[in-house]
RNA sequence: GGGCGCAUAGCUCAGUUGGUUAGAGCGCUGGUCUUACAAACCAGAGGUCCUUGGUUCGACUCCAAGUGCGCCCACCA
């Protein structure tokens, strides 16, 4: 290590960032070893990014967390392991490399399904690893030497394991559903590539004639899409709509496709919009699908592939577009008189993103998942709180979709991902599988099989996570030791798709809770409080961020800007913050190393020897660790770095240091080897509680400050398998703190009082202290060397029971007050000013305190403790108000 | 439309089970190059804690309604 970078330097992280995560690879700290028994488990996996991916700020959080909590729980002495890996990512995949050869002009067809999937495995080698290098940038601790992907051969034999036994148990079954079809490219696509746009489109009334009546009696409907009316199955009206309830159950006539449909009853429907009357097309809308399945109707499919009319419907209209039947139904509509009207509406078009036509549904079949049957432990597990949320307020989402779960339709109209290990018969049309491919039909016998064309929705994969990446099905140390995990960190959006399922998963197939904690981390958005996002281009990129600030910065600002939940407004500017606090750190241990290269060796802490500040910094100190802790166990993350900053600079800096410099600067003072003492272990303690967050800095410090005598220090040469340190009564003086910060008050107030006078900072001044209580004197007396020099006194005197004295300003505290003789810079008038402020302000507290205090309920019903704390304030604060008025008195008069 | 959440300083946000004079960072004002750091130090200004009502001795905190905003789901014949 470059002990030398940090004495001579100004705090550069390019200079040894890289070559520190060199360092701790080399050094195996962050591999965990399954045959290690004498430590506890700790696990995390990683949300898998998609081989797509590039870091984000979004996993720039989301990491930092997962490193933050691995790392303090492996200076705890835990065995940890942070999984790392990739997901295959089905749809984006196979969007990005169809993308890429269609530049070249070839189609997906015209390659070929083997030579298509051949291209995305090499894809995935050319810029799978991406985003893991961006994550070791940004100072990931995970253990390599794990490192999976979901379409590996351990994880492939997983997924054909667990569906082979979901179907062999009867939950896997094949059913008809509507996909987006997009009838220029024949092929079914994802959500993810149907962009809705709104038009001004066109809605079409027209009659439907009631079968038998003899009054002309007719229904009208009104439509967006009379093209699809070849497909009708009914129509349906609300249940408890008084206008139309003769009518249900009742045939209608319709004119189009000349055949009779019946009049149904389903609370779908809206009474107010259009007549309240909706014709049902379940092969051609995701809606009616619904009220079809419902009601047991019969789907009719009435286009080709491309969308062209079929033989289901009447021969005039075969064979032509969508929109060309359009045109034909209305005239025809429009001559027999069955359109009532036709109205302008606003409907959105749902248009495919690669061929811009408009998205039809389609009926096919897919491959479902029957979830109810294996839902339950996943709902008692968070009933019993045995799952937790944080936030807690996730629990009612994961519950309320747990409970209204649907089917899975596990099927994906891809060719990229994981086939479906079914083999149709074509002898006898059933269904064959197995963990080898069958070479005969599990039926009949027959070798003709062919194998289902689809492959299995990306987080058929993923759900198994918290096992599959260990060795499961077979039972390996690795998945002994390492499953169930601890904590899962993700975002909230995917609480259904992934977290939800992977617990289902777990109870399957090892009958365990996976995890007992779910953390959800912030959103990432901009200023204006929009989530980052590619189209938006709003993002903000780690690594041009890591390059200009370094990843201790980053991570830093990351955190401690993002609460639990929520989300976090972001600014490039805010990582300038997180850069100048490490500079801070930096300076200091500059600073301290000037004084710690001397040749004399470093003592033990001695208690009889140590100065009021180092006893106070110790014992804040001592607290300090103790919240970092308690909000660490909380997943407070940001309030354990808040913690950890301002103990750093407001009180090891500001306070620490500089009460220090008037020991350090005297070579002969008695005081000095136990101040450097005091500063190079609370230092190295606040190294050691910041290494989780900011790894890099406080490890390139550490190696540079020496071994101090209190602290245990093992055989590895790194900070990051330290102890983590924790509350320690030793250092623990509560008196002398108190004390302590009566000094730092007095040193403040006096500081105080110099700007109000505008006195420069160099001029030296006289204070008088005024006590109240004497005990004070022996106080004061101890803490008098920093009075005079970080308040800049030449002259402190004690005089009991002083009244002001001329051209003098004032600083008051617990029973004692100082007077400042300013000489002329005392501006009486603004003085008077001042004075009168307080007095209003102090009046008002004192008023208030005083009606508490004479309020008989308060008196009644308060509890003690608090009517003593309001009687010390009332006393304390209408002592102060006594002084301000005196002192304004004495002014005035001159 | 269904579900969930948010509203505190100019900006971004803390505020743990109701109980001192509501805090921080950035920004702003004034002063300082004080031998770690001007990427800093010292001091300061700035808030009817969205509105109204309720519970309570006591509400930024709990409850209800209203207003404004965000997220997820369904998006409409």
């Amino acid at each position: 290590m470059m002990s030398d970078s940090v004495r001579n330097s100004t705090y550069s992280p390019e200079k040894f960032e890289k070559k520190l995560y060199q360092y701790w690879l080399k050094g195996d700290w962050f591999c965990a070893d399954e045959t290690d028994t004498s430590k506890p488990n700790y696990t995390i996996l990683i949300p898998p990014p998609n081989v797509t991916n590039r870091l984000h700020m979004g996993h720039g959080l989301n990491m930092t967390i997962q490193d933050i909590l691995v790392r303090w729980k492996r200076m705890q002495g835990f065995n940890a392991c942070w999984l790392p890996g990739l997901d295959h990512a089905g749809i984006a995949t196979q969007m990005m490399v169809e993308k890429d050869l269609n530049a070249t002009g070839v189609t997906r067809q015209e390659l070929g399904r083997e030579a298509f999937f051949a291209r995305c495995v090499e894809w995935k080698e050319q810029y799978g690893n991406i985003i893991l290098d961006q994550l070791k940038q940004l100072g990931t601790s995970f253990d390599w030497k794990r490192e999976t992907y979901t379409m590996n051969e351990q994880l492939s034999k997983a997924v054909r394991k667990i569906f082979v036994d979901l179907y062999r148990d009867g939950l896997i079954y094949r059913g008809e559903r509507l996909v987006n079809w997009d009838p220029v490219l024949k092929t079914a696509i994802s959500d993810d590539e149907v962009e809705n746009k709104e038009q001004n489109g066109k809605l079409w009334y027209y009659k439907f004639p009631v079968v038998g009546s003899m009054t002309d009696e007719h229904l009208v409907v009104a439509t967006t899409r009379p093209e699809t009316s070849f497909g009708d199955v009914c129509v349906a009206v609300h249940p408890e709509d008084t206008r139309y309830q003769h009518l249900i159950g009742k045939d209608l006539y319709h004119p189009l496709a000349e055949r009779e449909i019946p009049v149904i009853a389903d609370t779908y429907v809206k009474q107010e919009f259009g007549t309240g009357c909706v014709k049902i097309t379940p092969a051609h809308d995701f809606n009616d699908f619904e009220v079809g399945k419902r009601h047991n109707f019969k789907m009719i499919n009435i286009f080709n592939e491309d969308a062209s009319l079929n033989e289901l419907c009447p021969t005039q209209y075969q064979g032509m577009s969508r929109l060309e039947a359009r045109k034909a139904v209305i005239k025809f509509l429009r001559e027999h008189n069955y359109l009532v009207k036709e109205e302008n509406h606003k409907n959105t078009l749902p248009i495919s993103e690669r061929s811009k036509e408009v998205v039809e549904p389609r009926l096919s079949y897919q491959w479902f998942l029957k979830m109810s049957e294996i839902v339950e432990p996943a709902i008692e597990a968070a009933k019993t709180d045995e799952l937790k949320f944080y936030p807690q307020t996730w629990k009612k989402t994961y519950l309320h979709w747990l409970e209204n779960i649907q089917d899975w339709c596990i099927s994906r109209q891809l060719w990229w991902g994981h086939r479906i290990p079914m083999w149709e018969c074509q002898d006898c049309q059933t269904y064959s599988t197995g963990e080898q491919d069958p070479s005969t039909c599990e039926n009949c016998g027959s070798t003709d099989l062919v194998q289902d064309s689809d492959v299995l929705d990306t987080w058929f994969s993923s759900w198994l996570w918290p096992f599959s990446p260990f060795g499961w099905p077979e039972q390996t140390q690795a998945l002994q030791a390492f499953f169930p995990s601890n904590v899962i960190v993700t975002g909230a959006e995917i609480i259904y798709l992934w977290v939800a399922r992977m617990i289902i998963a777990s109870y399957y197939t090892m009958g365990k809770l996976a995890f007992k904690d779910v953390y959800m981390n912030a959103i990432v958005c901009d200023k204006q409080g929009r989530k980052f996002s590619k189209t938006l281009g709003n993002g903000i990129d780690p690594i041009e961020m890591i390059d200009k600030y370094g990843a201790d910065a980053v991570r830093f600002t990351c955190v401690s800007l993002a609460p639990l939940g929520g989300r976090v407004r972001m600014n490039k500017d805010d990582f300038e913050v997180g850069h100048r606090f490490i500079n801070k750190i930096w300076n200091a241990a500059k600073y301290l190393l000037h004084y710690l290269d001397e040749q004399e060796p470093l003592e033990k802490l001695d208690h009889a020897r140590l100065d009021p500040a180092s006893k106070w910094l110790l014992n804040s100190y001592v607290n300090t660790c103790t919240a970092v802790n308690n909000h660490l166990e909380k997943y407070q993350i940001n309030e354990a770095v808040d913690t950890l900053y301002h103990f750093v600079w407001g009180a090891f800096c500001d306070w620490g240091l500089e009460s220090a410099k008037i020991v350090l600067t005297e070579t002969s003072h008695p005081d000095r080897a136990q101040v450097k003492s005091t500063l190079l272990y609370v230092f190295e303690g606040i190294l050691r509680l910041f290494s989780p967050v900011i790894p890099f800095v406080t490890e390139e410090l550490w190696h540079t400050i020496p071994r101090h005598p209190d602290w245990s220090f093992g055989t590895e040469q790194t900070l990051m398998v330290m102890d983590y340190p924790t509350y320690n009564p030793q250092w623990v003086f509560t008196q002398d703190a108190q004390e302590w910060s009566q000094i730092q008050s007095l040193i403040s107030g006096i500081r105080s009082v110099r700007t109000q006078a505008n006195v420069p900072p160099k001029e030296k001044l006289c204070a008088i202290v005024a006590l109240e209580d004497t005990g004070l004197t022996a106080v004061l007396q101890k803490g008098e060397a920093w009075i005079r020099s970080l308040a800049g006194i030449n002259d402190l005197k004690y005089q009991p029971g002083l009244s002001r004295p001329a051209q003098s300003l004032l600083t008051t505290g617990k029973g004692w007050t100082v007077y400042v003789p300013v000489g002329d810079y005392l501006d009486v008038e603004s003085e008077c000013k001042r004075l009168q402020g307080e007095k209003k302000r102090i009046a008002g507290i004192v008023m208030g305190l005083q009606k508490k205090l004479q309020n008989k309920q308060f008196m009644e019903r308060a509890p003690e403790q608090v009517i003593t704390t309001t009687q010390a304030q009332y006393d304390n604060m209408s002592g102060q108000l006594k002084t301000v008025e005196q002192n304004l008195a004495a002014l005035s008069e001159k």
